[in-house]
DNA sequence: CTGGAAATGTTATAATGTATCAAACTTTCC
DNA sequence: GGAAAGTTTGATACATTATAACATTTCCAG
C-alpha cells in the first residue's frame, strides 16, 4: 500500500511550518502584500499542527505570549491570510487550517478525521470537474466551493475498527 | 434550454410546503418518530422559501406566534429534523433548509446564490462517486460530506451580467 | 517630512449554539 | 388503571464565534 499522507503519520513537522512560512513570504512579496509580524505569527500558530485551530485558540496563544490582542486582531489576520490563499476556513468546524497548496490555484477538498482531528487537504481534479459539470447543468455559475468530508483517517480506522 | 430548477422560477410554493409536510409525516410514521407540533411548525417555517433560515429567525417566528420558545426549543427541533433527513444545515451560512429529497438516501450538493439567496439541492451521483473515490485513494473512510457551492443562479446571472 | 492609506488598538456588542436541571407528557407493562 | 421508564419540552444561564465602530499608530509615496 502507498505510504499515508503526511498528517496521518509521524513526520518532522517543523519542516511543514518552515515551508509554509517560506511560501507565505514569497507569495506576499509577489503580491505586494504585507506579511506583518502578527499575520506571520498567526500563520505559524495555525501551522502548529494539521488540526484546524479556532480563532479563539489563536487569540489565547497570542495573549499568552503577551501580545495585546483582541478578537478583531485575530480575525483580521485570518482574513488577510485567507485572501492570499495561505489558510482555509473549515466551515463545518468554524476553524482554520494552513493551506497545503498555497500559490497553486486549486479547489480544496478536506478530509477531516472525527477521531484525531487531523485534516488532509487534497486537490482532486476529477472532483472539481464533476462539481463544475453539475453546476453548469443547472446553469449555475460556481464561484466558491466548500467541500469537507468528515470520517475516519487511516490511522484511526485501525485503532478503532468497530463501528 | 431546459426549464430552470424550481427555486429559480416562479412556482406555487405552497405545493412545495404541502409536499414536504406530507413527506415528513409519512417518514416519521415509518420510523416511529414523533413529529410533534413544534417540530412540524419548525419544518413548515424552514420551508417558507428556498432560502436557508437561521435558527434565530425560526425562533423569532415562533415567538411572534406566541409560542413559548427559547433557543434550545429551536435547536432541538432542528436536530430532530436533521436526524430524520428532513432538513439540512448549510455550514457555510449557519442556516437550515428543507431537504428536497427526504427519504432518499443521498449526498446533498447545494448551489447557493450569493445574490438572491436561493438554494438548490442536487443529487449528483457523478460528484458523489468522485468524492468517494478521492477519499478512498487516501484510505479515508468518508462518513459525512459537506458540499456547498456559492455563486450566481441563472436568474441572477442575467440580471447582473457584469462581473 | 508630510499627507493619505493601511494596519492595529480598543471597547462594545451581535450572532450562533450548548449545558443543565426541572417539569410535563407518552408509552409500556403489570 | 396506575406506576415506572423513557421522551419531549420549559426555563435559565452561559459558552462560543464573529463583527461594528471609532481612535490611534505605522508605513510609504511623493
Amino acid at each position: 500500500m502507498a505510504s499515508q499522507a503526511l498528517p496521518y503519520r509521524p513526520h518532522n513537522h517543523q519542516a511543514c511550518v518552515s515551508q509554509a512560512l517560506a511560501d507565505a513570504r514569497a507569495i506576499c512579496r509577489e503580491q505586494n502584500a504585507r506579511l506583518t509580524p502578527t499575520r506571520e505569527r498567526v500563520l505559524e500558530l495555525i501551522w502548529q499542527s494539521h488540526k484546524p485551530l479556532g480563532a479563539y485558540d489563536v487569540l489565547a496563544e497570542l495573549t499568552a505570549e503577551g501580545q495585546n490582542a483582541a478578537p478583531p486582531t485575530v480575525y483580521r489576520a485570518l482574513d488577510f491570510l485567507q485572501q492570499h490563499g495561505l489558510v482555509h476556513r473549515i466551515a463545518s468546524l468554524n476553524a482554520f487550517i494552513g493551506c497545503a497548496h498555497a500559490g497553486e490555484h486549486h479547489t480544496g477538498m478536506f478530509l477531516i478525521c472525527r477521531n484525531c482531528g487531523n485534516v488532509l487537504e487534497l486537490t482532486a481534479p476529477g472532483v472539481s470537474g464533476a462539481i463544475e459539470g453539475a453546476a453548469q447543468a443547472e446553469n449555475f455559475r460556481a464561484e466558491d466551493v466548500t467541500l469537507e468530508i468528515a470520517g475516519l483517517c487511516p490511522r484511526c480506522q485501525s485503532e478503532a475498527p468497530h463501528d
